[in-house]
DNA sequence: GTTTCTATTTATAACGT
DNA sequence: TACGTTATAAATAGAAA
């Protein structure tokens, strides 16, 4: 984020990335001061180091960060609250372009319906049977592109070893 | 932190509270990601919006999220005030820091043997029938657990406008 | 390894719509 | 109230000590 712009990708120089990680730590547990200050709400950030040191946590309370943890816990459904964290701007000027975005927004959607339909058959709600042969081209697809993500991340967990 | 240096305070003004929040929830969230990538480290950050439905959680993977409290919550109430960033951090004996290397030697070691039984699955080198049962647990908790984070970027794609 | 020092990239507070 | 823009404050990557 300085001097050259930052890859997302697992850091393989040792040295360099532990004196990242010292930097963000300490970064990242004053955003989480900040915003639980600023806007007066509840947030807890856990971090397991490289080390065997133990978890740095924030809340400092233990007590204050267990409960949060369980409040967290108790909720079953807490990832309908996952949202926007996306700035993805494929605005434009021109109608050409609007039209565009039209196309992908619908394409998205299709995206979700997909995601849900795996989601289904993974809980047991759903079962292949059921999905009919046009859903089905779209589940090969969409799976087959996550695979090649899984891939990535397993091929760059190797990599960081 | 622009335009003006900001005070750490509870921000009064209601409207600017809320749209200071929006803001800093989303960079949160996205540096909690980076440092959990950048740097391979198990990271998560929950915060209760003020009336919202549910917390906003990252990993965006249940599992993973309570995977990584539970680790937390497990540890002794063995807690000992540390110098930095007014954390909290276990102390340790040398013998335990030994086992936990151990501990963390072997997860990676699983981690990258399931990654490879899935490469040799998707390569057609071997198949789920060959797998025993114990490997098939494992290898589903990760498919699982990918399909969810996968969900979670669709979702976020989506929302994101 | 760690601390300090920039050069730059990011994050974002205050505005404008 | 929400979203896009812009001026600044912060964070931080890479270099140097």
């Amino acid at each position: 984020m300085a001097r050259k712009k930052v890859n997302l990708a697992f850091i393989q120089n040792a040295s360099t990335r532990r004196a990242t990680y010292k930097k963000r730590v300490q970064g990242l547990i004053k955003k989480t001061e900040e915003l639980s200050v600023l806007c007066g709400v509840d947030a807890c950030t856990i971090i397991y180091g490289p080390n065997e040191e133990g978890p740095i946590v924030w809340p400092p309370s233990e007590v204050e960060a267990k409960r949060i943890i369980s409040d967290f816990k108790r909720k079953p459904e807490v990832y309908q609250s996952q949202r926007k964290f996306n700035q993805e701007t494929f605005l434009s000027e021109s109608i050409k372009k609007v039209e565009d975005k039209l196309l992908k927004l619908k394409k998205k959607n299709r995206e979700i319906e997909v995601g849900k339909m795996v989601s289904d058959i993974l809980n047991g709600k759903s079962t292949l049977k059921e999905i009919n042969s046009s859903d089905l081209g779209d589940l090969l697809w969409v799976i087959e592109d996550k695979i090649k993500t899984i891939e990535y991340r397993i091929r760059v967990t190797k990599e960081g070893k």
